[in-house]
DNA sequence: ACCTAATACCTCGGGCAACAAGGTAAATGT
DNA sequence: ACATTTACCTTGTTGCCCGAGGTATTAGGT
């Protein structure tokens, strides 16, 4: 496409690249780091494939872009919280796989809980309003 | 004196002042547009209250320093998204009271769609994953 | 065989929310 | 009386995210 697809008409329903795109940014900030360690806690992964795997789940709101995805994979690999390894697998461009450490998990739990107390919290006080 | 109490020994136990804060911090950027408007939703006020209020709901995690929250007043005001009115009470210091904008609540319901999507990919997306 | 797209990695510069630190002045507490 | 809290504000810094650009391999279409 090259120009961008951009749906001339209308959204057919996921893709809110309007204005709300800055809001769900800045909703979605930081939630990137939690987002990325709980998909490594399962299983390794190289960092195109996280991407792709974020930008499908929950209708594109953990969409996470590649220039914010690779300097965050160095940011936790400088960090100990992962660590890479370039596998080849038979091919002439080897792919840079990324695995959870120990240390990750346990701050994984700490920014679990962070989360959680921060959607309860959110969740009092939207109900206290109802919509 | 006069260079902040500090409690000079240790924290007596909320406050989880330590690296853990930077994570808090990231975590609730972008919901703190939310928290304002939301609780403005149901009656209006004035900054410091605030300030006071979101502080103590939920533990904390929603709690919003002075050099972020008068800023982000005035944004909201540009924006249209609420209205401030000074207001005198019979005190020789005013207080600035806040109230939503029908534009703001149009807003605020963007924003909390938003919120509800990101919670729930979120949740899926931990689900996976058992602790 | 050619050419386009998708895959897969990366970096640099700018934007912007949140904070730290500082300032003013009135109200309240001790 | 003096210190603390209330109540408003601004300026500078920090750090995440993104846009835009770059390189190179692999798959798909004609």
């Amino acid at each position: 496409m090259s120009k961008r697809p951009v749906n001339v008409g209308e959204w057919p329903e996921p893709v809110p690249a309007g204005p709300a795109a800055r809001l769900r940014r800045e909703l979605a900030r930081g939630t990137t780091e939690l987002a990325v360690l709980s998909v490594l806690a399962s299983q390794r992964r190289y960092g195109y494939e996280l991407m792709k795997r974020l930008g499908q789940a929950g209708g594109g709101v953990l969409e996470i872009k590649e220039g914010t995805l690779y300097p965050l994979l160095h940011r936790l690999e400088d960090a100990g919280l992962i660590t890479a390894a370039w596998e080849a697998e038979g091919r002439s461009r080897p792919r840079k796989y990324y695995s959870i450490t120990p240390e990750g998990r346990a701050h994984l739990a700490v920014l679990r809980a962070e989360w959680a107390a921060l959607v309860e919290a959110m969740g009092h006080l939207l109900d206290e309003e109802p919509t």
